[in-house]
DNA sequence: CGCCGCATTGACGTTCGTCAAGTCTAGTGG
DNA sequence: CCACTAGACTTGACGAACGTCAATGCGGCG
């Protein structure tokens, strides 16, 4: 399979994971997920000072939350290997998954307004993240402007892919929906050195139609819409995405609301 | 109307617009939205700084475009007075109304990222606003870590908000919507001074159904019957909130979905 | 006065949620 | 090795909620 050359060797989600021990010091200058996850064009003396930043690592179990709504905000979380949801909850116990997030990615802003955590975070597989305590980053930041930059551009993607979310929840049809959220996951993937074209989904139809403000049976009947249509194959979480036009095409048809 | 009793002293939106030419320095340090703005406990001398760094303002009169999606990013925007909505576009022509924006926030955060914004700001009414450009508010935050805080705080709100709105958007019923929004509007004025139960709408029923998902014949009926119920009283654009907590029963009802 | 944009209301249709039955798969234990 | 089970997924029938289309009302402004 040509697309699935890997631009970052070795991204391992699964197998590896229990061989890396807390012992080993796997520092920042020398991660593969540096280019996703850090400044790029530091000098070396800043490298080393950023590679102190992450005082610790953490291993989360499947299944288990890295923090919950209500914990003390302390750090932010840079996520090595796995993958999460976050959730908020309603008082009435409604929920409302709020993103799903992969290797490279930053996970804890929700808590700097408020000095704690408005959501919950969960690992959907096995994971491991680098803790990143807040106020560490923001005295670094004080000092090298490109990281300061940094923090600020990644505080100001979320807000941006929100509105994104904003647009599918509040002006898609559920076909729409589900093909903007392959497409969008895939190309996520792809950027990671996987397949353009297949992919494992971590998360239950359930959890997918929480994302995108629609029932399991919805999500599972739109899948199959896809099927019969051959755009994609689908067997359970292994998603083969046969027509990629096909699915941009779905994004952008507007059928109506 | 005791619950009237303004807090801030002449917040206007409107009246005395035209009378603040821009030859008048305003400061932030005179300025009476400066708690809902800036950093509270700044020394005299921080505060001087950080009056520096408004430098302009700049009018917007009500239809104007603010920035557009696609303009370069320079500064961040503080709404002296007016009313603005953010609003995204997909390529088929669909918007979204992301967000109403009041006296006091701060508007702009999409534009870090990529150096261009993302969305279009729009003034309902017309509006004034402080040019804050941003490679001063990141000079002035390594110095004052007080103000390095604020910022963050600000998109990490930014961020909590829009998680609240997908909630809405992803689970609640038109009613609940409706309800959720009309308290979030009066909350947020009444922490500007305002009345607790009287507003004035600054958009459309179009504008409002596109911020909600909806459509506006859905907002219009929905106003309808709360107005039947005897929750609130409608005048085209006036409301008057005649049974809040009838209000917050609806956004909690969960009646489906 | 008449126009125009905005809002309301009604009749009808579509989409998606609800409820229920049934299937598939992985994991467990005999 | 196979039966059993639990959880995830699929599929169908039906109904509710909301969108669509169209007619009408209302208020502000030239």
């Amino acid at each position: 399979m040509s697309d699935s050359s890997k631009k970052l060797t070795c991204i391992n989600t699964n197998v590896f994971t229990h061989m890396s021990s807390t012992s080993i010091k796997v520092a920042c200058s020398n991660c593969n997920l540096r280019e996703l996850c850090m400044p790029l064009g530091l000098s070396d003396s800043e490298m080393e000072r950023v590679d102190e930043v992450v005082a610790t690592r953490r291993k989360v179990a499947r299944g288990d939350n890295l923090f919950r709504n209500g914990d003390k905000f302390n750090a932010l979380f840079a996520i090595r290997t796995g993958f999460f949801k976050t959730r908020i909850s309603a008082e009435d116990g409604r929920d409302q998954v709020t993103g799903f997030q992969m290797a490279g990615e930053i996970i804890g802003l929700d808590g700097i307004v408020s000095d704690h955590h408005t959501c919950d975070a969960v690992a959907l597989e096995d994971a491991e993240v680098c803790v990143m305590p807040f106020d560490r980053i923001e005295e670094l930041s004080r000092e090298i402007t490109s990281l300061q930059r940094h923090v600020h551009k990644i505080m100001s993607r979320e807000i941006v892919r929100e509105n994104g979310v904003m647009l599918l929840l509040g002006s898609m049809r559920a076909e729409e929906r589900l093909a903007a959220f392959l497409l969008n996951l895939v190309q996520r993937l792809h950027a990671r050195g996987f397949s353009q074209s297949e992919l494992v989904l971590r998360m239950t139809r359930e959890e997918i139609g929480s994302y995108l403000g629609l029932k399991l049976e919805t999500v599972s009947r739109t899948f199959s819409k896809f099927v019969e249509e051959g755009i994609v194959e689908v067997k359970q979480r292994h998603v083969r995405i046969l027509n990629p036009d096909g699915l941009k095409l779905i994004v952008n048809s507007q059928t109506c609301q």
